[in-house]
RNA sequence: GUGGGUGUAGCUCAGCCGGUUAGAGCACCAGGUUGUGGCCCUGGUGGCCGGGGGUUCGAAUCCCCUCACUCACCCCA
């Protein structure tokens, strides 16, 4: 409802239960298998200085022209948040002379992203990634790796329905040529081109090749391919990456079709989309960057990674499964204030084990307690009252129906830690 | 930035061509004999009918403006 005094911002939401268990879930879920493969976590700063991202994003792409969230500070320089993560983490590589460590160094992140955009379904201003980054491999064999982890992660989560699509776009001594020879390709039928895909001709003509009009589809029909156009040192590279990812046994498709939206990436790239997203149904995508670290006054330094958007993630586990949210082992319910105490003593001493406990409002009827406790989805309710404290026996019962009976309060330790080793 | 859709209780929605104190389901709270949940029954809390203006004897219902949300394009995770 539009009534609240207050409201979060314009695409920024909040993230609560139950939602945040899958998030945590994924979040947990990756940073298991992201250590196994030798990922360690770095966490950077959500604002940096604007020529961090101008200077590698490429100044006309629509993220640095019209997306981010740039403005002055007190000090008057200008400084933005982050639209992505690579940028800062290949900052942070640099200016920590992290290229002084053994390669490859790898990294992962975790945290909210800001792009001024109009948000729709899947596509929100502040929005959460989990990436990854590997530097100092020139070889093909870390495109696999990281290709591999990342549908490890997908499949650990239980995803189904989604695909791993790969492409080459070449390296700065072969793209420029293919460039020509799209628009070359293209030139001659400008005229039916959609108004988008006019714009791209002069800007990115390999857009061109993923414009969803007819008549653009059309018109590309015969257009040259880049996996066509790419030198051998690419093709190789290609080449082997694929051989790779199906020795690893990742399956895989091919899109020459594929074209990213920042311009520092070489060779590599590569992005799952699945079904039943929407419009926007890339959960993760990346590739390689391998000029990147020098653009920031690094040593030659190649790299790869990806970055996975939590918020689409979640969404398809959403789909796939209804939440576990995590229950309370057991409820007190107490009758009196003298049970309230005890029940409150109690409650201390379990939750010292680590197990979760709740209670109930002493002055409360055992009714209500009972219906809160069904509510809170407690697998077992204990009772205290006057008779119990008379008899130093506990009732106890089970929510799911599994019984009921009684307890000294001396057992009540060996009852439960019983129940959570079951 | 461009186009479409929607705005009535916490949630999902009904209120047909304007007519009296604005409804349902779910949720929440409390009861249904004395200390026991889930099902059922009863009652209760809760709505400037997104906001503003207009037409009218009378508007949630018609008209205009505005805001918000939403989907799609652009672009992208």
């Amino acid at each position: 409802m539009s009534s609240a005094q207050y409201r979060s911002l314009k695409g920024m939401q909040d993230i609560l239960p139950p939602d945040i268990y899958l998030w945590q879930k994924v979040e947990q879920t990756a940073q298991r298998i992201f250590s196994v493969y030798g990922f360690q976590e770095i966490r950077l700063p959500v604002m940096e200085s604007t020529s961090v991202f101008t200077r590698s994003i490429g100044e006309n792409t629509d993220i640095v022209e019209k997306e981010m969230y740039t403005f002055t500070d007190k000090g008057a320089r200008s400084v933005s948040l982050r639209p992505e993560g690579t940028a800062s983490v290949v900052r942070s590589y640099v200016e920590n002379s992290l290229y002084n460590l053994p390669a490859p160094q790898k990294f992962y992140y975790s945290g909210p992203m800001f792009r001024y955009e109009r948000p729709q379904s899947g596509r929100f201003r502040q929005f959460y990634q989990i990436g990854v980054e590997a530097f100092g491999d020139p070889g093909a064999k870390l495109d696999a790796e990281v290709i591999a982890m990342l549908a490890l992660l997908l499949s650990f989560l239980g995803l189904e329905g989604v695909s791993v699509q790969i492409n080459s776009i070449g390296c700065e001594v072969c793209r420029p040529g293919y460039r020509e020879a799209l628009i070359t390709f293209f030139s001659a039928k400008r005229e039916g081109l959609c108004p988008d895909c006019l714009r791209r001709y002069d800007k990115n003509p390999l857009r061109i090749l993923d414009c969803k009009a007819s008549g653009c589809i059309e018109l590309r029909q015969g257009a040259p391919r880049i996996t066509d156009h790419i030198c051998g040192d690419c093709r190789t590279h290609f080449e082997k990456l694929q051989s790779l990812l199906s020795l690893l046994k990742v399956s895989f498709s091919l899109n020459p079709e594929m074209v990213r939206g920042l311009d520092y990436y070489t060779r590599t790239t590569f992005e799952v989309t699945s079904q039943g997203l929407g419009a926007q149904n890339a959960v993760a995508a990346g590739g390689r960057y391998d000029r990147l670290v020098r653009e920031f006054g690094g040593p030659e330094t190649p790299a790869v990674g990806f970055a996975l958007g939590i918020e689409r993630v979640v969404e398809l586990l959403k789909k796939a499964a209804p939440h576990a949210a995590p229950v309370p082992l057991v409820f007190i319910a107490s009758i009196g204030d003298k049970a309230g105490s005890e029940s409150l003593g109690i409650a201390q001493q379990l939750r010292q084990r680590g197990l979760w406990v709740e209670t109930g409002d002493p002055s409360g009827s055992l009714k209500s307690q009972m219906r809160r406790a069904d509510r809170l989805g407690a697998r077992y309710v204990f009772i205290i009252g006057d008779e119990e404290l008379l008899s130093g026996r506990l009732k106890w019962k089970g929510l799911d129906g599994s019984g009921q009976g009684e307890l000294l309060f001396s057992e009540i330790e060996a009852f439960l830690t019983a129940l959570v080793e079951k």
